[in-house]
DNA sequence: GCGGTTTAGTAAAACGGTTTAATACCCTTC
DNA sequence: GAAGGGTATTAAACCGTTTTACTAAACCGC
């Protein structure tokens, strides 16, 4: 039983395959009569037209991408990103558009743009030297940076980064510790955080910022910088390193929070008492945050909205619109129990 | 600037388009000479074929939706669905497949499915007389059922619901409650849960099984059955009404970890200490569920394994297999600290 | 130098819709 | 009664690929 087509409608209902269409599309151009007729057929025989066609003779597919870096499993793994979804999710809905999940194929990121059928992408945390970054310029495909740093001519929607993380060292400095381990995602440039772009670079300017006010640098010898997974697994590993370390540090912050929870729960099943002998930050807010022991003290940053902007200003972008915003939305300190003065 | 062809590609290269495409799919009929030629033409001009003229030619689109029936940002606030998708996206990366969310388009399902571009659909929790499944049946998409009633013909997985719920209970009512509430989703069928199907019916059926042996049942006066949202804000309205009975329950038994932590969350907010004043269980043990204070005693199901094996399932059945397959996966009682002996 | 097979390439027909340009018909209007 | 103007409908072109069926040339053994 092949599927039914625009044509066996057209046959059925002594009509042209034009007549179908316009049926379907534009109903005013046909009699009232002729209309009701061609939608009965179609009705009866489970007519509904084939998407990919109707794609590609419309130029358009109703479907945006999410492109990521990292494959799914990895990417999910952050809670950080389901936030974002949701927003990006909830204005497509509206919008009468679908989401697809764009993740490097086998390894290869520039393959999952070539061949993902969207009309545009919400493009997640690409580096502005990646590769990837001029094929999306080449192609006539339209695309929002997020977490990025911004792009002449490209839409982008970012966070104040650097005054969040300000904030939270403040916070941290305040209380007093002074020998503080600062946790960044795996960036490629395993220690060199001087060359530390885009998100991670806007953070740690924060940090420095706040640093400096105590008399401190990333150079200092009571600063560390690390990198790990951006997971559980990676703050667990992230703690055993920095617990080897004479003398320890007394606080450490996070980059995210689920490596937060990471070094948490390690630093708990290590026997370590947190926050009386470990202070711990995270970054981003993630609604499991507030649940953990301690809650989790950290940067909020509006997670949904971000999604929602993205796609707010890619449906603005498709709708032909000459857009050229740069978004920044606000962070803010959300201070709750994992970090206390240090033991004297 | 118009996007490149394979048109341009021939021209410019000397060959017909016929070439060009044996150049990229099958380099065997040609000459090395000229496939080299080709390609480095295409190379020059940026060319990539335009998936959605491939997805037409071909009939395949290399995607799969994941059908589900809320919109996504609530299907994305629990984590369980997070979970779900994450083996989902693993499998499909490893195929070299694209994910697609489909959720209802303005509210209509039947929408999303007529208009998603995918070869095969996920389908997530539909109920066995939802309309949409005879739509399924009737188009010539293939697909598989998850958490749904298996359906003749149609591969599923599903998790041992029962004997999970089963499990947890018995220990509920080892630990001597015997007044308990149960808490499931939404159904549309508010209080009726002798209409319960699919997942719910068969979580109740263990509880049931369990309540037996104490010589309980669903409508003992002390046992209370109630619906709420599938989230935190269901789990915390589920609380301020089950707070109000006189006697109180000692004991809430959500039907999802989701739920569970906003009746914990707002349980405590109101001074309530839990578990000493009032037990709490969940159910799928998603990630966070043991990060909860207390850690949440709850059902574990192998989130990640469903997805990946619905899509292995639908994969095989996209290649042409005859796959009629009913998956049913086990569950495991995992025992933390939010449930412990009631106040006498 | 002759049939037969391989090799390298192509023209044209799908795939299933939308859109453009044209036509046929009827109704006014002068 | 011819010109003009809707209105309802359609044939054909188009979207950008893949695939089928065919041809021309080269190669082969004898």
């Amino acid at each position: 039983m092949a599927r039914v087509t625009i044509k066996d409608i057209a046959e059925r209902a002594g009509v042209s395959k034009t007549a179908v269409s316009f049926a379907f599309n534009d109903p005013t151009r046909l009699s009232k009569a002729t209309v009701e007729k061609i939608l009965s057929v179609a009705e009866k025989l489970g007519y509904a037209p084939h998407p990919v066609a109707r794609g590609l003779s419309m130029r358009r597919t109703d479907v945006i991408g999410v492109l990521v870096p990292q494959d799914i499993a990895t990417v999910l793994e952050n809670p950080f990103f389901t936030q974002f979804l949701r927003g990006i999710g909830q204005v497509c809905l509206e919008e009468g558009v679908f989401v697809l999940l764009a993740a490097p194929m086998q390894g290869s990121l520039q393959d999952a743009v070539d061949r993902a059928t969207v009309d545009g992408f919400v493009v997640m945390g690409l580096g502005a030297q990646d590769p990837v970054m001029e094929l999306l310029q080449r192609r006539d495909t339209s695309f929002v940076l997020v977490d990025s740093e911004p792009l002449d001519g490209v839409p982008s929607v970012n966070v104040d980064d650097r005054a969040g993380a300000r904030a939270l060292m403040q916070y941290v400095l305040d209380r007093g510790h002074r020998r503080i381990a600062i946790l960044g995602f795996e960036s490629g440039e395993n220690g060199a955080w001087q060359r530390w772009r885009g998100t991670m670079r806007w953070r740690l300017e924060g940090y420095t910022d706040a640093l400096a006010t105590a008399g401190l640098s990333p150079e200092s010898p009571d600063v560390h910088i690390l990198e790990g997974e951006n997971n559980l697994e990676g703050g667990a590993e992230a703690f055993r390193r920095l617990w080897e370390m004479t003398p320890r540090p007394t606080a450490v912050l996070a980059m995210s929070d689920i490596m937060a929870m990471g070094v948490l729960k390690t630093a708990q099943d290590a026997g370590v008492e947190v926050p009386r002998q470990l202070s711990i930050a995270g970054y981003d807010d993630v609604p499991e945050a507030r649940f953990s022991t301690p809650p989790l003290t950290t940067v909020h940053q509006p997670s949904v909205k971000k999604g929602e902007q993205a796609v707010g200003l890619l449906v603005r972008l498709l709708a032909g619109e000459a857009v050229n915003e740069h978004i920044t939305l606000p962070t803010r300190l959300v201070v709750r129990a994992s970090v206390v003065v240090p033991p004297s």
